[in-house]
DNA sequence: TTGAAAGCGCTAACAA
DNA sequence: TTGTTAGCGCTTTCAA
């Protein structure tokens, strides 16, 4: 049945293909996909004709089209993995990212890994099958081998914040253990002896690092690691709050927190306020966020640098399709104790 | 000339295609097509034998491939234009639509407007070259009417944030007068007679919407706008923080500032924390953000609503992929006032 | 400088 | 249930 009330009675205008243009300009398809791709060989004249027809008929090129013959295949297009795109850690890689690729014309197809397993897989198959140009990845699983045939095939692969398992490619990572230990130690240096570490998930790797870079730092310094209460699984704020809570409301508590992630670093905050020990409880927190200077008091942190991971993300996703084939790099952008006076609170009494 | 040191000596392995896995398979390729899209009409041991050489050769449908011959032509892909990806209340909308669309195979490029016009015909022109399924958009140019070929060709299309000029088309926007007309209110019944606007730059439409609506309101209520600061421009926090610092430190300073963003309102916090006035000077800011509650005294908001404008948002797009040619219609997402403090401060004397 | 013909990997249409 | 042929919009190849 046909709609009475449409309002194009024929159907909507067709979009114009090259032919249309061609056939407007009066001249082979092929000069217009000269004109559209800025290759050479083309009058002044005949080209000015094209790019007149291209506007009449408000044409835009098929990048889809033209990559399928296209040799080299590419279709301008990267697939990013990110923990979220709504975390504001994530956002700066993105955008550094962005910033390096839009440049070159690549666009990015953004999605959130939300630290699942089969999420990782849907969504990297979802990117294979647009033919992506390059991963840039955010993992989870606890190998990473499925993508062997893609790295055999070349396919341009970086990894981000976490490393690889079972499998060679480039990663841009923090320095996670050695960024704990920082924390460790000035913990230590202002006299604190009893410290308690709240983390993240232990299946993160990220998590797993910054724990064994505060213990073995502890344990470096001489204090005994099996004193310390470490509380794992971590991964929102209110988790945090009511693993905070608990430790301050023990019977011995510690006289200083570090906390391995900005969303526990919030939970332990609020935690020191609703006891009222914000100014006696030290803590650090790895991650910096917004506002950090203005709570009261300020907090400490190791702060990461998304923007500088993201940039050195894009410059070698952007090397390996442009054919560098050097053998696979790891890059550790370093970490950075940024002191606001949480962090140098003394042990009471 | 062939590279030696090649690990590939006759180049990696090619990505196969669907007629290598029915030749694999030992059936037609059109089989194989009937397959891996779920289609019926064929038996369940062609299924398997087919499926199995799609594992062995670790084959992925080519999206961009079929999508060219199938009716319809979609990418299964829409483009996301945000003010920035780095910004969390981008995120969240962001996040919220991906949600929505995910489950659809809907695949998203995100991108960031910097409120640059140019870059958003850049940005679109770019999505259309990929022929996305639809476009969701935030906007800065004074016009969209540049984006009429493609709603005639029933291109999908939803406006978030921000509404389009010269264009009939789905919007999705935050009751921006509204909110700052509460904040208005919201700051007389406290006492306040003498308040400050500081506001982002006028070529934003929810800056000129704020800044409307709340010097309406003040009109309404008696107040003679004319003596309001009314401080135009700001966007971002050094500068929102010295136009506040030079309203702090004149003559007559106002007893209540409200602004008109998140970055502004960090801004003015700062400015309010250097000359000691944070507890005198009342402050509403439009936006929530993170730790809110948590600086000494709670900023009182004007909260957005980011994750249900970015549900609705993925709704219209999805709705009008699906077909949905009802007439365009303007979505309002009610802002909400959170009262934390900082915006029941009484003038002081 | 220009264009005709073939074909990229897939789906539509139709035949077997 | 299965396969064959044509063709989507473009680029490649090669001839004019």
């Amino acid at each position: 049945m046909t709609t009475m009330s449409n309002r194009y009675p024929s159907g909507p205008p067709a979009r114009p293909t090259m032919r249309h243009v061609a056939a407007l300009a009066g001249v082979g398809i092929k000069t217009v996909s000269r004109v559209m791709n800025d290759e050479p060989g083309v009058s002044e004249a005949t080209r000015q004709r094209v790019l007149q027809a291209t506007e009449q008929l408000n044409y835009e090129l098929d990048l889809n089209a033209g990559n399928l013959r296209r040799t080299g295949r590419r279709t301008q297009s990267i697939g990013l993995l990110l923990p979220s795109v709504a975390n504001p850690f994530s956002g700066e890689i993105h955008r550094a990212i962005e910033d390096a690729l839009a440049p070159r014309g690549i666009a990015v197809f953004a999605s959130s890994l939300d630290d699942d397993a089969d999420r990782e897989r849907a969504l990297v198959s979802a990117f294979l099958r647009r033919r992506v140009d390059g991963l840039v990845l955010t993992i989870i699983a606890r190998s990473q081998a499925y993508l062997m045939p893609e790295t055999a095939r070349q396919l341009p692969l970086v990894f981000i914040d976490r490393e690889p398992v079972g499998l060679d490619a480039d990663a841009v990572v923090t320095d996670n253990a050695e960024g704990a230990a920082t924390a460790a130690r000035h913990l230590l240096r202002h006299g604190h002896r009893k410290l308690a570490y709240l983390g993240d998930r232990p299946d993160i790797q990220t998590a797993r690092e910054r724990r064994r870079g505060f213990l073995e730092a502890l344990g470096h310094e001489g204090i005994a690691t099996s004193t310390i209460p470490a509380v794992d699984g971590l991964h929102d704020e209110e988790s945090a709050r009511q693993a905070a809570l608990a430790l301050l409301q023990s019977e011995d508590p510690p006289t200083a927190i570090f906390s391995s992630q900005n969303l526990v670093t919030f939970g332990a905050m609020r935690a020191l306020r609703e006891t009222g020990r914000g100014h006696e409880v030290a803590l650090v927190g790895f991650d910096d966020f917004k506002l950090a200077d203005m709570v009261e008091p300020g907090i400490t942190v190791i702060a990461q640098h998304p923007d500088r991971i993201g940039a050195k993300a894009a410059e070698r996703i952007l090397a390996r399709i442009d054919g560098d084939r050097e053998p696979a790099e790891r890059y550790v952008v370093p970490s950075e104790l940024i002191v606001r006076g949480s962090g140098e609170i003394p042990p009471a009494n």
